[in-house]
DNA sequence: TTTAGAGAACGCG
DNA sequence: CGCGTTCTCTAAA
């Protein structure tokens, strides 16, 4: 407990994160190796792409991540998308280049903007993670932003482990997490 | 709305 | 395992 409060407590400003949007949402299912993979679009690009076992269990993930949005499904309206994310999943190393549309607070955002730049094959710890934000005392809050994203592969949460080396938390399925790392290191 | 507590995909000794 | 840390969410005032 410190007296003096010697550490970067400035609050800072916090993005607007639950700001009532109207938008449509819209979404399409495809089958990968890795599972059931749906990807959500909104204004701006991609919201949210989700790993399951099948259509309805992601249909109710989309449903929870989006209260209140209208969610129209239409695969093909999605279907660039669809296809840039299965070849990802075949060929990681191509990278996976898609317009996000991200909503979070800034701690959320400056993570997410950090894992994008993390390279296919390579992994990063959440203390390492957490130095590249500018935020080195925070790993466990790194850990909380990493465990918020819901863009699957788009933002390579999957690619963050634990300074000891092992795997920790994925939200798809720690088996899928160890699957893509051992994709990406064949590279 | 402000606040206090608890929990979380962490890290270190 | 215990504790320091930082951020987020939620119940309560």
């Amino acid at each position: 407990m410190n007296l003096i409060d010697n550490r970067t407590h400035t609050p800072r400003p916090r993005q607007a994160v639950g700001v009532a949007n109207r938008t449509t949402v819209e979404y399409g299912v495809a089958q990968a190796e890795l599972g059931c993979v749906l990807i959500a679009r909104s204004v701006g690009g991609v919201c949210a792409i989700l790993i399951g076992a099948d259509a309805e269990q992601l249909e109710r993930d989309l449903a929870d991540r989006f209260p209140g949005r209208a969610l129209n499904r239409n695969e093909a309206g999605l279907r660039t998308e669809l296809a840039k994310v299965l070849r990802f999943i075949d060929n990681p190393g191509e990278g996976l280049d898609l317009p996000l549309a991200l909503r979070g607070t800034t701690l959320q955002r400056r993570v997410w903007q950090a894992l994008r730049a993390i390279p296919a094959g390579t992994t990063i710890t959440y203390a390492e993670l957490a130095v590249r934000v500018g935020a080195p005392t925070s790993a466990r809050a790194v850990a909380n932003a990493c465990a918020a994203n819901v863009i699957a592969l788009a933002i390579p949460c999957h690619r963050v482990v634990r300074s000891s080396g092992e795997l920790a938390g994925y939200r798809w399925g720690i088996e899928r997490k160890r699957t893509l790392i051992a994709k990406e290191a064949m590279l």
